[in-house]
DNA sequence: CTATGTTTGCCATATAACGTCAAGACGAAT
DNA sequence: ATTCGTCTTGACGTTATATGGCAAACATAG
C-alpha cells in the first residue's frame, strides 16, 4: 500500500527535516491522518495537494501529476491490458483537444 | 455526458437490432438504469461488462478496455496535464511489470 | 523511563455511486 | 389524434466507498 504522490511527499519532507505534525497542521488534518496519506491509504484532496507544494516548495503540477497518476493506477493496474488502456485515454483526449482547438 | 463504452454498445446493440430491455433483462437491471449505461452516466459493473460481450458477440477485451478508459478519462481529463499523466502512470506500470517479472 | 515522531485499528460521518419508480418524450403505425 | 413500443430523465431512497479523528501502539533517540 504505497502511493507514487506519497513517497514522493514524504522524500521531500525528510529532506526538509520537516515533521508530519507541522504539515499536517497547516492542512489543518490529524497526522493520523497526514500519516495515511504518506503511505498512501488516504488520499489527500486536491487542495490539499497544491497546499503542500507550496509548503514542500515544489511545482505544483508535478505533484499534482502524481497525485492524479496514483488514482488512475489504482484503475488500471489490476486490468491485464493496462497499457492499451492508457492507449485509448490517450487517444480519445487528442480527439477533445482537436474539437476544442477548432473552436 | 456520453462515454466511449456506452457509446461503443450502443452502436453494437442496434447494429443487432436488440432493444435495450432485452439486454436490461438479461443484466437483471431496469431499462433505466440500462440507457444511463449507455448514455454514460451510469457505470457498468465489470461482471456485466463480460456478460454484455457475450451478448453483443464481441471480445471481452475490448469492451473492458473501453470501460476502464472511461474510468481513467474521468480522472484525468480535467487536469491539464493530463498526457504527461498518463507517460507516469505508464512508467510506474513498466516497472511493476519489471519486479514481477524478476520472481 | 521519557519525549518526539510515526503508524495502526476502529468508528462515525460525509460523499459518491447505484438502482428503481414514475413520468415524460419520441417516432412509427393505425 | 391515439396508441404502442422504446428510450430518456429526474427524483428518491439505498448501498458502497472514502474520509477524518481519536486513542493506543510502535519506534527511536536521549
Amino acid at each position: 500500500m504505497s502511493s507514487i504522490f506519497g513517497n514522493k511527499i514524504r522524500v521531500l519532507r525528510e529532506g526538509k527535516q520537516i515533521p508530519q505534525r507541522q504539515l499536517a497542521a497547516e492542512l489543518e488534518i490529524d497526522t493520523a491522518t497526514y500519516c495515511k496519506i504518506e503511505k498512501g491509504d488516504r488520499r489527500a484532496k486536491r487542495e490539499q495537494v497544491k497546499l503542500l507544494a507550496d509548503l514542500l516548495e515544489v511545482d505544483s503540477k508535478e505533484l499534482i501529476r502524481l497525485w492524479s497518476a496514483d488514482k488512475v493506477y489504482d484503475i488500471i493496474a489490476k486490468e491485464e491490458e493496462a497499457i492499451q488502456i492508457l492507449d485509448v485515454v490517450a487517444e480519445s483526449i487528442v480527439q477533445y483537444k482537436r474539437k476544442s482547438a477548432k473552436v
